[in-house]
RNA sequence: GAAGGGGUAGCUCAGUCGGUAGAGCAGCGGCCUUUUAAGCCGUAGGUCGUGGGUUCGAGCCCCACCCCCUUCACCA
């Protein structure tokens, strides 16, 4: 049915014709070498290559995509883009043989196919460095047209025209964004960037990169409804994991100093430019160490990755500019809401918090808590009010049934958030450790879940058993990596930083 | 899940009061040996998201559905 599709439009036929003929002629359009010695990039920066005289000049030979196309008879020019960026290359008649030159480059060459030049620098008379070929090999011909932008520049600003710009299209071929949009491929780039710096500061720190399982029996770690599977041979269900913490600290127990992992978790819930359903967190657990030591540590790994991609501490994000530069803020929660809305919630008891809640207009019902309450006024109220990194430290204790309670404030944990751009970036705690209490911690997730709350945890027994081996005490971290790449890359959707975000099906 | 916006040529977009589909780029045929949104001449290209309906006649009006984006709700 795709092929009737394709027959239907002369663009693709006349493509399948070109390579007919290449065939015919006897030329292969999809070879199996090609010796790449030089990139556009490199020819740029080391301008010492630029020919006095031909005969003299050093040989480069690079590959890539031909973009754009200017030809004037027996000579032309063409953009070559490789994964660097792009050249400019010259191409006569002459130089090629007439053969290649007629035959193969001005008859059978289109945008987008993949091509590779050998030749020598020179400079043009409006002064572009161009890559003046006497080598001219196809080594893959592309079916289909890619959508080609031009640039113009106008008074020093570039103007791109006719930009491929469908986010559907964009999102559902990424290989074709990839091609025409370079600030696409640089995104990703940093993101990449950003993750390497991450691992490369945990590594030095002595810690383990580990890897534990995707499907799990049972799931935890997250309040957050699962993705169910089957496993056919065990006949049983299993679950995508919403987190690895569990495991994370059942390593600790093992003995390691300090275990993380990039770790794919998936959660069945709501799409948006700030959710997928499935997304990347890197979780650090380290022992011996509390939350204040981990705010410590956060601080420092996120101004290195902030400087290793920026040069800077300050990194554009929208309208802001927002500055990495430790030390952050550190703000218990209860203060926060105390500085943004007056209100004093510590003295408290249940009726009066529900009365103080419904004055700021927020929807109460009879099941809410005083941490539910305290986590919606916050949510509300502050978050999004933080544009520079902050910490918000000391948590109610019902939202955190795995950190430790606060060693001198009552109800609350030992419970940090890193906010960024008025969204939570870095969640951390000091691990709770104590068996006995876990158990009663998890109970409570049990009789929540009873009472119909679908994001409760699990009752897990083996983390249970391994607790009562012993963990040490142990400060743990998690990162959403899609989130701080939104930031560290100033893109506004999540989809955007995601190479393949999730689509319906087409 | 709800509301709003959108879907027209390969790409980016016009399309008036409902009157039978347009441009630029890409493509195709020519000319052109330092061009750069190369240029000049010529030419072709459409299931107007899908399916119904109203009408003499629908890209346009009505109904249903699909997909994308944004906002809201849950969440990282």
């Amino acid at each position: 049915m795709a092929e009737q599709e394709q027959s239907h439009s002369e663009l693709l036929a006349l493509r399948r014709v070109k390579l007919e003929q290449l065939y015919e002629n006897g030329v292969n359009p999809y070879p199996f070498f090609f010796d790449v010695t030089a990139t556009s990039e490199k020819l740029k920066n080391s301008t010492g290559l630029i020919a006095q005289t031909p005969d003299t000049a050093e040989r480069v030979s690079l590959a890539g995509r031909v973009m754009t196309r200017r030809i004037m008879g027996k000579a032309a020019f063409f953009n070559l883009q490789d994964s660097h960026g792009t050249i400019q290359v010259y191409i006569r008649r002459d130089d090629v043989g007439v053969e290649n030159y007629n035959s193969v480059f001005k008859k059978m060459v289109d945008l987008g196919d993949i091509v590779g030049v050998r030749g020598f620098v020179f400079k043009t008379q409006t002064g572009e460095l161009t890559v003046h070929a006497e080598h001219f090999e196809l080594l893959s011909k592309a079916l289909r047209p890619i959508p080609i932008a031009k640039e113009t520049e106008e008074n020093g600003i570039k103007v791109v025209h006719d930009a491929f710009s469908d986010k559907e299209l964009r999102y559902r071929m990424r290989y074709v964004d990839l091609i025409v949009n370079p600030e696409v491929r640089e995104t990703f780039r940093k993101r990449s960037m950003m993750v390497q710096e991450m691992r490369s500061f945990m590594l030095k720190a002595g810690y383990l990169e580990v890897e534990t399982p995707i499907l799990q029996p049972v799931y935890g770690g997250a309040s957050a409804k699962p993705f169910v599977t089957h496993h056919n041979t065990l006949d049983m269900k299993l679950y995508l994991r919403v987190a690895n913490e569990l495991y994370l600290k059942r390593l600790i127990i093992g003995g390691y100093d300090g275990v993380f992992e990039f770790s794919k978790d998936f959660r069945n819930e709501g799409m948006s430019r700030f959710h997928n359903p499935e997304f990347t967190q890197v979780e650090l657990y380290v022992a011996y160490k509390d939350y204040n030591w981990m705010m410590d540590f956060v601080e420092r790994m996120l101004e290195q990755v902030a400087i290793s991609l920026h040069g800077s501490t300050r990194v554009p994000v929208g309208e802001h500019i927002i500055d990495f530069k430790r030390p952050w803020p550190r703000i218990p929660m209860l203060e926060a809401i105390k500085n943004e809305t007056g209100l004093d919630l510590s003295g408290m008891n249940l009726e009066q918090m529900q009365q103080a809640a419904r004055g700021l207009g927020i929807q109460i019902d009879a099941t809410m808590g005083k941490g539910k309450i305290i986590d919606e006024i916050f949510g509300e109220h502050v978050e999004h009010k933080l544009i520079q990194p902050t910490f918000i430290t000391d948590y109610p204790i019902e939202m955190s049934p795995l950190a430790k309670k606060h060693r001198s404030k009552e109800d609350l944990v030992e419970r940090f958030e890193a906010i960024c751009n008025g969204k939570e970036i870095a969640n951390a705690f000091s691990e709770l450790n104590d068996p006995v209490d876990q158990r009663q911690r998890f109970e409570e997730q049990v009789r929540l879940r009873e009472q119909g709350d679908e994001e409760a945890m699990a009752l897990d027994e083996d983390f249970l058993r391994a607790l009562e081996y012993g963990m040490p005490p142990t400060a743990g971290l998690g990162i959403g990596i899609d989130r701080l790449a939104m930031i560290m890359t100033n893109q506004e959707s999540i989809r955007d930083v995601l190479f393949f975000p999730h689509m319906r099906p087409e």
